[in-house]
RNA sequence: GGUCGGUUUGCCGAGUGGCUAGGCGCUGGUCUGCAAAACCAGUUACAGCGGUUCGAAUCCGCUACCGACCU
């Protein structure tokens, strides 16, 4: 299956991934997978940018709307979720298009990630009592413990990675650190990457205004058809959590709205230096259609036609 | 014209003689299951000129600009 081309494209939010995305899908005759980590949940449209009916309706999009808010999602289940729509389509296609700008999915997806067996949630909810009591400090301490490996290795000063780790090894009563192999995943099909950008000022420029348009086509009754779900994680979204504080009084419309913009353009630059670490990409401005396809031809000797 | 108050980094805003205020914004970075998350780092200025002093954003003088009041 060497001869089978994952083609990614990726890059910071509002670059134009989508619409690129189905021009190459379309010129390649073939699909669409989503790799966007908010794109996945149905009841999310307006503040997610998912793609438009048009589009959906000119080429066929996978991993889009297939999960609800309350559901769990994460960068695992994605793997095993696209590889499976991969399968299926390689027996028609030679290429394969994955759009999207959740960096930890598509990693997932090239190289894989290690299965760590799942958390007691008694043991999470703990733990975070734990750390609101007693401070990261007492966690840190007890991860040298129990997995001196990880706590040489991972953040000690973010208390996300330390609840992942002590939870694993609380949980399994083996240190996380021997979940992780370090290995990348064997996979049977190529891969190639193409990375969308421009102009910082532009890109902050065309941001701003997709906030303003999202917020004309309701992104307010979108985020207070929400309201139940707020706690849950697939809220803690930009868009969506700026809104909750508007609606609770906390904040005027006005802030809300430089806020999403504010976390959007934020949100934006953190993609970017995800995706610059990564010497596989090859760089393109939104508009440069014939340059991709060039480059595609290029790569991927599959013997297909325009 | 006079009196008084003010002028601090992109913005807000402390600081009255020696020690990096801080916040926001912005920028760079980290990253194996909540990743649109979580976290780290950088961003040293005191309106101008002159003076006092070992040393001035801080004291003195002049100039400029802003504001309040007076004539």
């Amino acid at each position: 299956m060497k001869n089978k081309y994952a083609i990614f494209i990726v890059g910071p939010t509002g670059v134009g991934k989508t619409a690129m995305a189905v021009r190459v899908a379309g010129a390649l005759g073939t699909e669409i997978i989503s790799a966007d980590s908010r794109q996945a949940y149905k009841e999310l449209n307006i503040g997610t940018a998912v793609p438009g009916t048009e589009y959906l309706s000119r080429v066929r999009h996978h991993l889009v709307h297939h999960r609800s808010v309350q559901d769990k999602y994460n960068a695992s289940m994605f793997e095993v979720e696209a590889l499976q729509i991969m399968e299926k389509l390689f027996r028609e296609h030679d290429t394969v298009v994955i759009a999207g700008g959740s960096g930890l999915y598509i990693q997932a997806l090239i190289v894989g990630i290690d299965d760590v067996p799942g958390v007691d949630p008694e043991i999470r909810k703990r733990l975070l009592e734990r750390l609101y009591d007693e401070g990261l400090e007492s966690l840190r301490f007890e991860l040298k413990k129990l997995d001196p490996d990880s706590w040489a290795s991972i953040d000690l000063k973010n208390p996300a990675r330390i609840l992942k780790a002590l939870e694993i090894s609380l949980t399994t009563g083996k240190p996380y650190s021997s979940f992780l192999t370090k290995k990348s995943k064997h996979r049977d099909f190529s891969t190639l990457k193409i990375g969308l950008n421009m102009d910082r000022a532009a890109l902050y420029a065309r941001i701003d205004e997709r906030v303003e348009d999202m917020m004309e086509d309701g992104l307010l009754d979108e985020v207070k058809s929400c309201l139940a779900y707020r706690d849950l994680n697939a809220l803690n979204t930009v868009g969506y959590k700026e809104l909750f504080d508007y609606l609770d009084g906390r904040i005027s419309l006005d802030v809300a709205v430089r806020l999403i913009k504010r976390n959007s353009r934020r949100y934006a630059r953190r993609q970017l230096t995800w995706f610059n670490r990564d010497d596989e990409i090859a760089w393109f401005g939104p508009d440069r259609f014939e340059e991709i396809m060039d480059h595609i031809h290029r790569n991927a000797q599959t013997g297909y036609q325009i």
